[in-house]
DNA sequence: CATAGCTATGACATCGGTGTCATGACATCG
DNA sequence: CGATGTCATGACACCGATGTCATAGCTATG
């Protein structure tokens, strides 16, 4: 590979002033700038971001820690990959910048993060983002303190700087868009009770239900997840569910679940009892894995978690950072996202008075 | 940052005694090397990459440019993503060599590959792997010789290294395992013609039946799919074809698509229509996407694309290049994936004598 | 006992850029 | 016309690690 001395003896200058020449930096004759192009070309020089970095002690480097790649081959054959868009936000925000991206996967093993963070310190990375495949407390080793540090889906108790969906919101704005729709008995099938995200959600189910003047029904609240990835107990633990809910002597319009995938799964198991989606009963799902709200049939009614978006807003965070120009927020940011319409809701009829008293508690 | 320099002063001796512990290289006397491990850990210190690999001109890195991360909108809209797990075969291969590597997306921008390639050479890679969203052939700008350059999901008219999936065999021995549970009548409602996997499948799906003695019925085969990412064209179209097939004068007993998702589709389009799996109607898919395959109800029987084994092999050919102990292969090297039985296909009961013969011409 | 050979260590140069400072050639101004 | 300023350029040192070579202090050998 060419160096920039290469260049300098073809075009007949000093080191010094290729270096001006690529960074534009200083007054060059116009003769010479040619003449130093047109060896750069010939040669095919291109500058070394080792040296670079060395001299200016900036890497241009951030590292990104995730799990979302090479997932554990437990999850992987179960799970999509939707914590993947944060993944694919930060790249996007990070492309902007100028700076490199990368990226390490913890292959599911959290034991191997320390040694990932080292490979990081290594290159000498300006911060580092760890994101995690759900929202969840996390607890990280320690990295050197020049190195700025986001959390991405995830936070700790060390008051690090971090980005978490707005599990809360998601769930009131979709339970008010159903009830908005007409629905009333409306069934909530939660994640595992154990997922930070469920109590947040419960809360915003049982808000979203207290402001419209709907009674909560304890019966129709159901964890109907198991957090081991055994797919033949979710299955029994999802079909039980479902057929307590259906068996209630007043049973629901419409069932919400925990996920996309079990609502993926409910498909099946309603179709399979004979009930038809959504003029029998309607259903949503939540993340809006668009793999599966939209080639269901009927697509999807799901609210949807904004990973690109928290991915973004870790990265111009983490950015701000770097530049000194943003200090560290002292809670965590919240993202909230919209509710992803599809066809697997089914519009009631309702009074006027109703439906105009809904709007006027939803404004 | 603490340098080597700094190790050097606090524990009383040079810089090149430090380098010498810290590589193991040289004889070093154990009091002295039990010093310098004190003040690395007291310093904190990390040795350089960038600084190494300046000394060595070698910079232990390896480029990856893929769509997988951040695709274009469209397709992120609608479609999975099983060429993630080539990248997740690549992580894992790369893992054990001690190199790290650098993540570029081209953002679905095939422009774009100029530009990262220009930023892997900066960063002085050693190789560079690109995976391509779909099996085809590319074209990629000329990269530096000294840098390698392996393909993967895809391949040139340059003779570049390149390691593609088997779409043949894939559909020859899902075919050939639809035989051996006594369906005849198979009908495959194929990807757009224009993917380069249609033309290798739609041989393997006549092969196999022509190995087991069965005739080729052109009715049966139809391509379902649209190459744009119209998905309301693409239900359509789907719609359509089993429609075709199904008003046959003899229906099919057996429909194969072009991948798991149209199968994910004709679940509801067969359900809507009273067709009850696999009772009526046996389906196959494409891909073994799990997150299909596994969470539709019946569960899909599928053909595996080997996308991992397809990262593993384009990492391993990739290092062997680097190292010298691999020459490029003259022809691109062919992976394929096992056929991934679900409950979506049905045992059709078959006379003895023909199950015989099949498995005599099967060997 | 002299010398070769080994052990443990350090001085120095080098990798490829770039910041600092110096310098020569002109142009401008009083 | 000499002093001052600007422009264009180069010499040199430095960033952090490591390969090469040198060397002081030992030990084994003839």
């Amino acid at each position: 590979m060419a160096t920039i001395y290469d260049v300098a003896r073809v075009s007949g200058v000093s080191p010094k002033t290729v270096s001006r020449v690529i960074n534009r930096d200083g007054a060059v004759k116009k003769s010479t700038k040619e003449a130093v192009e047109k060896a750069i070309a010939e040669l095919g020089y291109v500058p070394s971001t080792a040296a670079r970095a060395m001299r200016s002690n900036k890497s241009g480097l951030v590292g990104l820690i995730t799990g979302a790649i090479s997932l554990s081959p437990s999850r992987a054959d179960v799970s999509g990959l939707p914590d993947l868009f944060i993944v694919q936000g930060i790249q996007k925000a990070m492309e902007a910048s100028g700076k490199t991206l990368l990226i390490a996967d913890t292959g599911g093993q959290t034991d191997r993060v320390p040694q990932l963070i080292r490979t990081f310190e290594e290159h000498r990375v300006e911060g580092i983002i760890y994101v995690a495949d759900h929202h969840r407390k996390v607890s990280l080793p320690p990295v050197s303190k020049s190195t700025k540090l986001v959390l991405a889906n995830c936070y700790d108790d060390v008051g690090t700087p971090a980005v978490i969906p707005n599990d809360y919101r998601g769930q009131f704005d979709l339970v008010t868009s159903l009830i908005a729709k007409g629905h009333r008995r409306i069934s909530y099938l939660s994640l595992s009770v154990h997922r930070e995200a469920t109590k947040h959600r419960s809360q915003g189910y049982r808000d979203a239900l207290d402001r419209a003047g709907v009674a909560f029904d304890p019966t129709l609240l159901i964890p109907a997840d198991v957090d081991a990835s055994d797919s033949e107990a979710e299955v029994q633990l999802l079909w039980d569910a479902i057929d307590r809910v259906l068996s209630l002597p007043e049973p629901p319009s419409v069932i919400c679940f925990g996920n996309d995938r079990m609502a993926m799964r409910a498909y099946g198991i309603l179709r399979s009892r004979g009930i038809s989606l959504p003029d029998d009963l309607s259903v949503a799902g939540y993340d809006n894995h668009k793999l599966i709200t939209q080639t269901l049939y009927p697509t999807l009614t799901s609210a949807e978690l904004p990973y690109a978006a928290i991915g973004i807003r870790a990265t111009d965070l983490l950015l701000g950072m770097i530049n000194g120009t943003t200090d560290a927020p002292a809670a965590p940011i919240q993202v909230s996202g919209p509710i992803a319409p599809g066809k697997s809701v089914k519009e009631l009829p309702t009074p006027i008075t109703k439906l105009s008293s809904i709007r006027r508690t939803t404004k």
